[in-house]
DNA sequence: AAATTTAATACAACCGATTTCATATTTTTA
DNA sequence: TAAAAATATGAAATCGGTTGTATTAAATTT
């Protein structure tokens, strides 16, 4: 309820004006140094604390981000905003993060909201069934950077960051053939999202390869959480002769799998071989651990961020305009749910 | 870069003061409501969106919301996060999220932001080794409400939701004595936490009431990770004779327990009865079933959200001063992991 | 119909920092 | 030492809403 400390008060307090203070404040160079110290003894003794509003209203620059994430509680996403927080806060932006829970009015609405709070920039990952990106429009049009990261749009004058999602599924795939696998069933999610589809292209890849067939029927469609198992794995008993391998595109989903198979009398590895997604902590304490890919949460957050705030900072006019898709390593994490051979 | 629409420009188009615009958008009893809807009409074809930093510049609300937990990636903090985010975003607020990653002084840095942010209300769970609070005094100083969740402070003034955690410990070992167990491990974290140390206290009472003698021996501290499971194994392992039944303060943690227990030939639950603690996704995931102590997050979320708001906006003057503790309902879940009776 | 009350709108100051342009001061050069 | 250049500081307009007070228009009462 105290009266809030201004510029003019330090200005007036030191016998000099408000414009000086602000530029002292700002470490502008047209200020002699010995002026400057006087400011920031005078700031700091008397508790100043710059008003960001003022200083919005007149700069039209906000120094917040905007972060939406389809689910908070997921341990890439989590990761991911955590290596974004790092690199922001170091910067000096603050982030807003907001969740679409995978719908598209959801994400419609958040997008608004972050509009209406004039982010500087926006980093989002898409929602399950997000198809149109005319929601981001009015940031296009206003010149404001959107960029995408994991979940990235299919659009020409976007730009994402990701992994190669078909690279990595190839690999995944590839691994369980030289394990001997023949007959392998691929779990994933909602084609229209890229990492699904080109999951499935690096799965396609690697059969043909490999010379094996590629069967619509070993191809499952589930919402990859972890009570999907139960439905996932009675598709799969059904399937005959049996598959002998098994590539789900989320570890959460693979550990429900691995549990209903086990409960049918199914062995892992030796009956059907397993191979997750993304490296969650459950792939390392379910029985058997999950060999898995890792997927590099944290290190797409500081990427993504630090290449929106080069943006924001100028200092790289055009990366973000001309690149439009940076692509991070991923690599496959070898585990017991599909290590049949010894010489691995 | 087109210009920006303002109330300025709806004003000269309608032949009306920009006062009346700004009443009007803001609902204000005082306008009528033809003139009203012509100006909804207006704002809406001339693509009018308002600046929130004039806004907030003169009436020094931001609409803004702080949340700090110790991290995002648990299962628990994000549920918490969700129900916030539904509460805030249906009244207006934005939220801004920001993680102490259980470290003291990122919480202080974290405070710092959010201050400098002028949030309207600031929602914390500490971090692990944060005993002191006086890096909140400037909130308090300048009359923003202050809401600890979870992790609550012990101090006179502050306001804090939680689970009882005293009770909760003492059902959940209570169900092991129950099921038999005469020597019970106890798990937990960093006692400075409110919440292990009331459960500690649970487990205390629980073990007295029974009849059965408490030992310093069978409390075993970590820092509940999903990797802790391999140490605290090796302490229980060395304990001679072995304990019947182990009560670990957290799921991902109790699951790395079992994991390595069973890589010890230990049967679960007939040599060991497991009970963990937030009902997280692994808990249903891990074989066998883990019991555990179900967490009311996102409720919680909801609650102090809502009880932050209603004081934000002068519903409930007094309740979140005179209330200093709100205390949400737990339940024991009993699954495979402790389950030894048949007549549960 | 005049007087009084109430409803609707307008004026103008204000929130606090930033920034353009002008001015004062100091330093360098001729 | 005067003139030119460089450096440091200041005055005032500006960003775009909000709000207390004044004014006008409409409704009600006498």
């Amino acid at each position: 309820m105290e009266k809030e400390i201004t510029i003019y008060d330090i200005a007036k307090d030191l016998g000099v004006s408000p414009t000086t203070v602000s530029r002292a404040l700002n470490n502008h160079p047209a200020v002699k140094e010995k002026t400057k110290m006087r400011i920031f003894e005078a700031a700091l003794k008397m508790g100043y604390q710059s008003n960001v509003f003022a200083a919005n209203l007149r700069s039209k620059k906000t120094h917040n981000i905007g972060v939406i994430v389809p689910r908070l509680n997921s341990s890439f996403q989590s990761s991911v905003i955590a290596g974004m927080e790092k690199v922001a806060t170091d910067a000096g932006f603050n982030l807003i993060i907001s969740q679409s829970l995978e719908s598209y009015d959801k994400e419609i609405a958040n997008v608004h909201t972050m509009f209406n709070s004039r982010v500087d920039g926006l980093l989002v990952s898409l929602a399950a069934n997000t198809e149109k990106i005319d929601h981001f429009k009015p940031f296009m049009k206003k010149g404001t950077p959107v960029l995408f990261f994991d979940r990235i749009a299919e659009c020409e004058d976007c730009t994402g960051v990701t992994i190669d999602n078909i690279q990595a599924a190839y690999k995944a795939t590839n691994h369980l053939i030289e394990q001997g696998c023949k007959k392998i069933v691929h779990v994933l999610g909602n084609i229209k999202i890229n990492v699904y589809a080109d999951r499935l292209k690096g799965y396609k890849y690697a059969l043909l390869d490999k010379g094996l067939a590629f069967e619509d029927a070993l191809v499952i469609y589930s919402d990859l959480n972890e009570e999907a198992g139960e439905a996932i794995v009675k598709k799969i008993m059904a399937l005959k002769p049996l598959p002998d391998g098994l590539f789900v595109s989320n570890d959460a989903c693979a550990a429900s799998c691995i549990r209903h198979l086990k409960l049918e009398g199914i062995k892992i590895p030796e009956d059907i071989a397993v191979v997750g997604f993304n490296n969650d902590v459950i792939s390392r304490l379910i029985e058997p651990n999950i060999t898995t890919v890792n997927y590099p949460g944290f290190e797409m957050g500081e990427v993504a961020m630090k290449n929106l705030i080069n943006h924001l900072e100028g200092q790289t006019i055009g990366i973000l305009t001309n690149t439009n898709k940076i692509t991070l390593r991923s690599e496959l994490i070898i585990r017991d749910s599909s290590k049949r051979k010894k010489e691995q």
